[in-house]
DNA sequence: ACGCGGATTGAACAAGCGTTTAATCTATTG
DNA sequence: CAATAGATTAAACGCTTGTTCAATCCGCGT
């Protein structure tokens, strides 16, 4: 019931260990005792306070729903510094704390395919598409023949760096949301998406 | 020890039963006691031929760690018909049995971080660094000042349609590497990738 | 035909799981 | 201060888990 905030109420502590844990290692691999004692109380008081596991979890899917829906009025009342303009996951990733445990349990909702998961990458669908449209309404974006498909391809490229974060910085030697990886990554995608793939210096292909 | 192949014995029923398994619903998710029904033996014997679940789940990942080492030879030796370009993993999806479980399986073991999936992620990305080497080289496509953060762009632009394929078919409406979205998405992104995203009808912004 | 080794099984095991229960602590209220 | 309601706990319960073990089946070489 009570929103985020400093709550430090058994039950917020609860909830917030075990948001944690399930990012970092899944709810199946998460035991209530562990929860418990990363929580500092009994394993029989997380069952008295959220009656199952299960609810539990549940409870943890609203709690990281309602943080995605402080994230989206926030972008939608202009409340975030697009100045950079590619990146909604980066902008969303500054306005957590750093080494927040939401972006991980986000990832875990959408590999198990759950429904809060698919409700938030909704939400974040028309997010995007209200906001192209505004651009393209202004004039900074072209029409583009199959807006849907459009929007949903700038998302997910924007989405999957927070999904394969941690397999980029490896490969690539950078971290794609960090401070350097940022920009290196957010020139090299608009000079794609301002002159295309093919030929840097001003010729074009067919 | 064995490949592939049509190989029906014990062992590698039980490891095909598992893949499936493992799969769709995650390791944690499945009981030793199911993938002995799902292979039509008893648990013990499940037991008897990997040693323990954690080594099958191993002998699992490395299977399909082959399965993929066979894909990117046929891609380097250009066994694969890449007509439409853009696409390694529709690409791949075509080599694969129609509902293999093999893209469920990689999506599981990028999105939990696994040392498999890694793996599987690396040697992708330098067969992608390789491509564009080639094409680069043949002139049908831009230098780049940063080619590395430019071929991992173009992978995991690629990669993520396995990955949120399901959200998106549920959010746009098709799915996008089934027949008839693979050909809608891909008209989109190749028209971005060569036009980019400012003025389809020529006029492009700042 | 015989025996031998691997494949296979059913029953059992210990351990860990989520959950229950009864008791204890704590603090607020009348 | 006494009483009461909620917070909290330790211990236990029933169940499922991964794994073990002894016994049985089956095919193959001699």
């Amino acid at each position: 019931m009570c929103s985020a905030h400093d709550d430090l109420t058994a039950r917020a502590v609860i909830r917030d260990r075990a948001l944690e844990l399930f990012a970092a290692q899944g709810p199946d691999a998460v035991t209530v005792r562990r929860i418990a004692a990363a929580a500092g109380v009994s394993p029989g008081l997380v069952i008295h306070h959220f009656g199952s596991k299960e609810r539990l979890r549940a409870a943890v899917d609203e709690h990281v729903a309602g943080v995605f829906d402080d994230l989206f009025t926030r972008a939608a009342t202009g409340g975030l510094d697009m100045t950079d303009g590619a990146s909604l996951a980066e902008a969303f990733l500054r306005q957590l704390p750093p080494g927040s445990p939401v972006p991980g349990y986000l990832r875990r909702l959408l590999l198990t395919g759950d429904a809060a998961g698919t409700g938030i990458f909704r939400r974040w669908f028309t997010a995007g598409r209200t906001m192209t449209e505004a651009l393209v309404a202004r004039g900074l974006l072209g029409p583009g023949r199959d807006p849907e498909v459009r929007t949903a391809f700038l998302m997910v490229n924007d989405l999957v760096l927070l999904l394969l974060r941690d397999q980029l910085a490896e490969v690539v030697g950078i971290d794609p949301l960090g401070p350097e990886g940022a920009v290196r990554w957010a020139e090299e995608v608009l000079d794609i998406y301002r002159n295309g793939l093919f030929g840097t210096e001003g010729e074009s292909a067919s």
